[in-house]
DNA sequence: CTCATAGGCTAATGGCATTAGCCTATGGGC
DNA sequence: GCCCATAGGCTAATGCCATTAGCCTATGAG
């Protein structure tokens, strides 16, 4: 049987992330996702609630392909090199989708749709931080700071916001080198 | 004589900073500012091409203010004392004004009305290195690494990223020493 | 076979940006 | 002191977008 283009929510959702991948979250429009969908805009208030919704919706999407990607990439490595591995994975993944990026909420816990997906991210790097045997307030403050380094770095990447593409690579390696380094001198 | 409420451009962009803080970057709309300027909104098209403009003004705005606060903190101080004192002015002016920070653009090198702007904020954090005797290059990524981590920590506490809003003085205060340590390492 | 419903559609409302064109006060040149 | 260009306000109109209401049809469970 020919499998009918039956819209789920999940569809909506991937179309909408093919929609910010070429033009950004401010181009995530519900016009825009209905023409794909090769519907009328009203229609899609049958799958999603809102636009505001659908935008959480990407976000969550978002997060989850995150961690599934460095979950896997992280799989089977410990100490610094799961931490660099981890690290690169961070900034290839949003140099793969720079747009997608920007689409994602800084504060994923504050909404509940959200919070899951993102507790998980972030249990992906403390579960990274897990070989280094960190105790509880230590922990959370090693995986603050790598979170702020990778974050930091990622997000004026991939704005284009250094000046020079030149020699970013070697920044990455400094940042890295800068945060294995603080995780010794606190253990 | 008394004087006239002439609604110079500068005084819109003083508005619109003002709705900024008020209701984020998205709340930014003419429509909004020329309420607060007691001006139907067509009229604003006297004073600024258009909304893209306007936003752009801002961040410009913004990012003189920054200059100007970490400029006079910096003053008279040098080498950890000096990085140290304008990572701090830098976390306090986004706590400070948090909504004002999400309206910064990223890459204010690509725009032209932005670039002198940016230019003399990454010229303020190169400078508070100066102390160091870094080389060229070195500087770049020392200032790089710099600018990663100010605005890692500002994006993400300014959006209320972290969880709990326990300890973050710790967590900013290890980042410190772990760039300052990268400083050291350096030379 | 029937009928509830999933999922599409059209029509209508209201907010916003933007453009065109009008109108008035004012201040600089004479 | 007079005259007019213009700065700076306004109304009207267009077009895009989100959202709501209400209609219509095919389909699949009973």
């Amino acid at each position: 049987m020919v499998v009918k283009k039956s819209l789920t929510p999940a569809a909506v959702v991937e179309v909408a992330l093919g929609v910010v991948d070429e033009h950004g979250p401010e181009g995530l429009t519900l016009a825009a996702v209905a023409q794909r969908c090769g519907v009328v805009t009203p229609s899609l208030y049958k799958h999603v609630a809102s636009l505001g919704e659908l935008k959480t919706l990407v976000g969550v999407r978002v997060l989850e392909d995150m961690t599934e990607q460095f979950t896997a990439t992280a799989l089977g490595r410990s100490g610094d090199d799961a931490v660099t591995t981890l690290m690169h994975a961070y900034r290839a993944y949003v140099a793969a989708h720079p747009k997608r990026y920007a689409a994602l909420p800084m504060d994923p816990m504050h909404d509940p749709i959200q919070a899951a997906a993102g507790q998980k991210l972030i249990g992906v790097m403390l579960a990274t931080l897990r070989s280094y045997g960190l105790e509880g307030p230590a922990a959370i403050q090693a995986t603050r700071r790598l979170r702020v380094l990778v974050h930091g770095f990622a997000s004026i990447e991939s704005a284009g916001g250094f000046g020079l593409p030149e020699d970013l690579d070697e920044t990455y390696d400094q940042l890295i080198q800068m945060y294995l380094t603080s995780l010794r001198n606190e253990s």
